[in-house]
DNA sequence: AGCTCATGGCGAG
DNA sequence: TCGCCCTGAGCTG
């Protein structure tokens, strides 16, 4: 379930539970084990995140560098950690806490300049507050790739994920299929701080809301609705339902491998000029 | 039991 | 653009 907002929330929780304290590290699974027996033993003293790159830094050893993909889970639990099932790839644990990695699409020990170089392939992140989203202007003013690519583009902007693509191109009422060149520099940071806004709350509620109190559906006089992924969404994964909005039907259409939602009333492309 | 799908990303053609 | 990697939930039989 990892967009930007969860990595960031996972960086967070474990500097919570395990950071300045020694760990126990182990691959029940197996391998991640030649490097879990480095890590055994070792202090968490800091911890990083951009986009959807989770960082683990341990002292004298280095960083283990996480990447969940589409599968990949991090689960916490208190207390003594019971038998690990045969696909945990990592576990620390303390006698207070313990954390099981499941299907990473990257679990890796390492270096500082690894980690560099990862960093600097990676376009700016709304959550990370020097982030500079000029560097993505710059990406974007030029290109001819369609906006909801540009947005899935890790080396363009870092973090956004299939579900704030879609949510946030609705509330700024921009097609998706709009070229990059196509946009102004002004919708561009209104979708700059707003993902900054939206992701944030993201991270302090671990879960993706973006519709405005307003279009809330006990505001707009319909009952309330029930989502299947635990957030509030104007319009992903509500293809054929009617728009909160304008009732209009949610379309969906592939893009890029993944499935784009958006309402084609609410996000009409500007009368060509 | 087997299929499909999921908030990702990579490399081959 | 496609196939592939990783896992688990929610269907269908």
């Amino acid at each position: 379930m990892p967009e930007g907002h969860t990595i960031h929330r996972l960086a967070a929780d474990h500097f919570a539970r395990f950071g300045g304290r020694p760990v126990r590290a182990s691959s029940p699974q197996g391998k991640f084990s030649d490097s879990a027996a480095l890590l055994d033993g070792m202090v968490l003293d800091r911890v990083d995140a951009h986009g959807k790159h989770l960082f683990l830094g341990f002292d004298q050893v280095g960083w283990v560098h996480i990447h969940l993909g589409l599968f990949g889970k991090l689960g916490f639990g208190d207390g003594k950690a019971p038998p690990p099932t045969d696909t945990v790839r990592l576990r620390l644990a303390h006698p207070d806490a313990y954390a099981d990695l499941r299907g990473p699409t990257t679990c890796a020990l390492i270096t500082d300049g690894e980690k560099g170089a990862i960093h600097a392939r990676l376009g700016p992140d709304p959550l990370r507050p020097a982030d500079d989203p000029a560097a993505a202007w710059g990406r974007i003013a030029r290109s001819r790739t369609t906006i909801a690519a540009l947005l899935m583009d890790q080396t363009v902007i870092a973090g956004v994920g299939n579900v704030y693509r879609a949510e946030v191109l609705f509330r700024h009422g921009i097609d998706p299929y709009l070229p990059g060149r196509d946009l102004s520099r002004a919708q561009w940071d209104a979708i700059w701080a707003d993902l900054a806004a939206l992701m944030r709350e993201g991270v302090r509620n671990n879960r993706i809301d973006t519709v405005r109190p307003e279009h809330e559906p006990e505001a707009m006089g319909r009952p309330p609705r029930q989502d299947d992924h635990g957030g509030e969404v104007y319009v992903y994964r509500r293809t054929g339902q009617p728009c909160l909005i304008c009732a209009d039907e949610i379309r969906t259409a592939g893009l890029a491998a993944r499935n784009l939602f958006w309402c084609p009333r609410c996000q009409r492309r500007p009368a060509a000029g």
